[in-house]
DNA sequence: GTTGACCTTCCCATCATGGGAAGGTGCAGG
DNA sequence: CCTGCACCTTCCCATGATGGGAAGGTCAAC
C-alpha cells in the first residue's frame, strides 16, 4: 500500500506519515525496490491509533507514551488511566481559560453600544484596563 | 526608560517588545546615545494596551486593528464591537472544542477501572475508535 | 512513449515566545 | 583608573504540529 492510501485509510495525511515517521512515532516504513513506503495492516492500525489519539487532543509525546503501553502486554491500566486523567485536567484547564477571556471580554463588549459613535468601552478598557489582569504569574489558585 | 523597566511597567517582556517593533505594532523607540531605546509614557501606555489585548487572546493581527482604530479618533465603536464579538465567538468555539476532546475521552476513562490489570479500555477505545471520528472539525489555527 | 498521478527528499512558513552567544554601555566600589 | 556586574544591542536558533512547494524519480493507463 501506497503512502497516499495510507493516508486515506488512516485519516493521517502524507505529510504527517512521514514526519511521524522521522521522529519515530512509527517505526520506518518498508520500501519497495522503487524506494516507494510499503504499508500493511500493522501500519495501518497503529496509523489509526495515533490519529485518534490526536482527535483527543494528545501531544505527540504523550502518544508516543500511549504506544509504549500500546505495545506492552503486561501493562497496567492504572498507567494508561494516569495519563488519560492527567489529560483530561490540561484540556479542561485550557478550555477554562479561554472560556475566561470570552467572559472578560464580553463585559467588556456588553458595556459597548455599538451605536457608531466614537466613544468606546472596548478600547477605554484595553487603554486603562484597570488592574494589570493578573495574569503571567502563579496560574494555581485552585 | 530603558526596556528592561519598560518591560516591568507594561507586562510585556523585553523579548517581545523587541518583536513587537520589529513587526511594526509598534513605532520604532527612540534612542540614546548609546544605542539604548528609551521609553516615555507614550511608549508605556500603547505596550499596556498591546498587553492587555494579549490577556483576552487577541491575536496579533487583531491588536494591529484594534491599534488602527484605538488611534483614529474618528473611529465607530460598531467595528470595534464587531471584532469583539467575532474573537468571542472564536475563543467559545475553541473552548468548546477542548472541552468536548475531554468529554469523549472521560467517557473512555471511566470505563477502564485502574485496578492494575492490562485490561484497558482506553487503549481499545484508541485501538479500535469506532468511527473515524469525524475529520472535519479541526481545532481552529488562525 | 507520452501523460498525469503519484512518490521521494529537502527547504521554508506558520505563531508568539524564549534561549543564548558575542559584544557594547553604564554605574558603583575599590 | 580598573574591575565587576547588570544591563543593553543584534543575530541566530528552537519550539509543535502542520502545510506548501520545488526538483526529480516511478508507475500505470492510453
Amino acid at each position: 500500500m501506497n503512502i497516499g492510501q495510507a493516508a486515506q485509510a488512516s485519516g493521517v495525511s502524507t505529510k504527517m506519515i512521514r514526519y511521524y515517521e522521522s521522529i519515530g512515532l512509527v517505526p520506518p516504513a518498508g520500501r519497495r525496490d522503487s524506494g516507494y513506503r510499503d504499508f500493511g495492516p500493522a501500519d495501518l492500525h497503529r496509523l489509526g491509533f495515533i490519529r485518534r489519539a490526536r482527535d483527543l487532543g494528545f501531544s505527540v509525546e504523550r502518544i508516543r507514551l500511549l504506544l509504549e503501553l500500546w505495545s506492552d502486554t503486561h501493562r497496567s491500566n492504572t498507567e494508561v488511566k494516569a495519563i488519560a486523567l492527567t489529560h483530561i485536567q490540561e484540556l479542561e484547564e485550557r478550555a477554562r481559560q479561554l472560556q475566561e477571556m470570552a467572559d472578560n471580554l464580553r463585559t467588556l463588549a456588553q458595556a459597548c453600544d455599538g451605536d457608531g459613535r466614537p466613544d468606546c468601552p472596548i478600547i477605554q478598557g484595553l487603554e486603562a484596563g484597570g488592574e494589570p489582569a493578573c495574569h503571567s504569574v502563579h496560574p494555581a489558585r485552585h
